[in-house]
DNA sequence: TACCAGGAGAAAA
DNA sequence: TTTTCTCATGGT
């Protein structure tokens, strides 16, 4: 099989190479930034994250004994730092209640993810940041960019909901951990290099190089 | 100055 | 059920 998806896939991977994500040293560190990154770019995530290893915030005991103004203070970089401190928290009461990482591993991704959209501050796309890049789950991952570069591919309407984007790539592409990875690293690599305002800019490879379009 | 960034939840219509 | 509003910093 060799679908329109897979071709994108590897546009962009001969255009871009491997990204090596996600960036983070540990998968709860991957956790905190995912939660963080909330509409936000990742360049001030990054402070944030530095701020909290600074501290020695980065693990969920530390988090939750955290005061709370003082946590908010330390992720002031990455915005909307009032309501991502108190997610945080609530996130890492419910990472421990359910007895931390290797708890969770023994879970089935189906039960996992419902698990995680139940917490307070964790919607589809961080369910599935988390599912992905800190438990190795095989979620495609869907972001405001994989909508708008699809669309415009016309491989999307644009205005399908988060869960049928989610089953339109899961449907056309092998439930490969890696080419998961790899896929949605190399959509936002590509939405930051080309393609943010204009309906394809004469640099993107998607157009000079894709068969597709 | 205005817009956008690796969203999510609550309130309003 | 669908749309709108709120949360907020930092770069362009």
């Amino acid at each position: 099989m060799c679908s329109a998806f897979q071709n994108v896939f590897d546009t962009m991977l001969v255009a871009y190479g491997s990204q090596h994500w996600w960036p983070a040293d540990t998968p709860f560190e991957v956790m905190v930034g995912a939660i963080l990154t909330q509409n936000t770019a990742w360049s001030n995530v990054e402070r944030a994250i530095a701020n909290l290893k600074a501290s020695d915030w980065l693990t969920a005991e530390n988090i939750i004994h955290a005061d709370l103004s003082q946590l908010a203070e330390a992720i002031r970089p990455s915005g909307y730092f009032n309501q991502k401190a108190a997610r945080l928290q609530g996130f890492c009461t419910w990472y421990l209640q359910q007895g931390g990482y290797d708890a969770l591993t023994q879970i089935n991704t189906h039960d996992l993810r419902k698990a995680l959209l139940s917490v307070k501050g964790i919607g589809p796309e961080t369910a599935d940041d988390i599912l992905l890049y800190a438990f190795g789950r095989p979620v495609f991952v869907v972001d405001a960019y994989t909508k708008r570069i699809f669309s415009r591919l016309g491989l999307l309407k644009g205005d399908e909901g988060y869960e049928v984007v989610r089953a339109i790539f899961e449907r056309e592409l092998p439930a490969d951990v890696g080419m998961f990875n790899e896929y949605h690293a190399l959509i936002v690599q590509h939405a930051k290099q080309h393609c943010k305002k204009k309906p394809l800019c004469g640099a993107c490879c998607l157009q000079q190089g894709c068969k597709v379009v």
